[in-house]
DNA sequence: GCGACAG
DNA sequence: ATCTTGTCGC
């Protein structure tokens, strides 16, 4: 497990460091590969449930090229409240944890964040694909600080979200008629590769199937659901 | 100064 | 994250 910053200071250094580096350009590979979702939930029917020491459930999902899966679950508490652009504080260390559970390296990691959306640039979709050295791509239902219009209604509909002259994310339309979601391309990702391999996760559902899967599993694992299919 | 702000 | 009221309005 490697280091995890524990204080605001300390993460807000280690974003503003982040940002500033640059990485070889990951391509969807042409061959079958394996995909894999991250996410952790708290707790039902608990006022403000994710606080400092509530506990959380972490599951991550890796998707084979046949369809099959392989769950891992952790489960711990927050050490830290949620502070919006300070989210690795809190989630980082069980989202890592619950993907090298896997004891597999995906391809490609889909995490529940931002990326370059971000006060420092350095969301924790970048960073936890940077401490992994795993590609990422972040999926959030809004933006943190980007600004954009709203795509058109038809799946691939699409729009750039930027913040001040750069694109740092796009909206994106999975399902016609469907809300979109935001894109955010993560470690070693470019925009096209990040709008291609969501799309191609999203034939059926809204929310690319490993992340959907990875949800699913944790919501489960909360309800005490030993489940290990899913 | 205050509220908004990924989850 | 999670729950919840209502279709308003800076």
């Amino acid at each position: 497990m490697s280091f995890w910053p524990t204080t605001t200071d300390e993460l807000i250094l280690e974003q503003k460091r982040l940002a500033t580096l640059s990485f070889s350009r990951w391509e969807k590979p042409p061959e079958p590969f394996i995909s894999a979702g991250v996410f952790v939930c708290y707790g039902r029917n608990v006022a403000g449930a994710g606080k400092k020491g509530d506990l959380g459930w972490a599951t991550a999902v890796a998707l084979f090229p046949d369809g099959s899966v392989k769950v891992f679950r952790v489960s711990g508490r927050a050490t830290f409240d949620y502070i919006p652009g300070l989210l690795a504080l809190r989630d980082g260390p069980l989202l890592e944890k619950a993907v090298l559970g896997l004891g597999i390296r995906p391809e490609i990691l889909f995490v529940n964040a931002t990326s370059r959306d971000h006060p420092y640039r350095a969301g924790l979709a970048l960073h936890l694909g940077y401490k992994l050295d795993v590609p990422t791509v972040g999926i959030t239902r809004n933006p943190l600080i980007a600004e954009g219009s709203l795509p058109g209604i038809k799946r691939g509909d699409k729009f750039e979200l930027r913040v001040g002259n750069e694109t740092v994310a796009f909206w994106l339309r999975t399902q016609d008629n469907k809300a979109p979601l935001v894109v955010h391309p993560g470690y070693r990702l470019d925009g096209d590769s990040a709008i291609e391999v969501v799309l191609f996760y999203t034939e059926k559902y809204r929310t690319p199937e490993p992340l959907r899967l990875a949800r699913k599993s944790a919501r489960l694992y909360r309800a005490g659901v030993e489940d290990q299919a899913v």
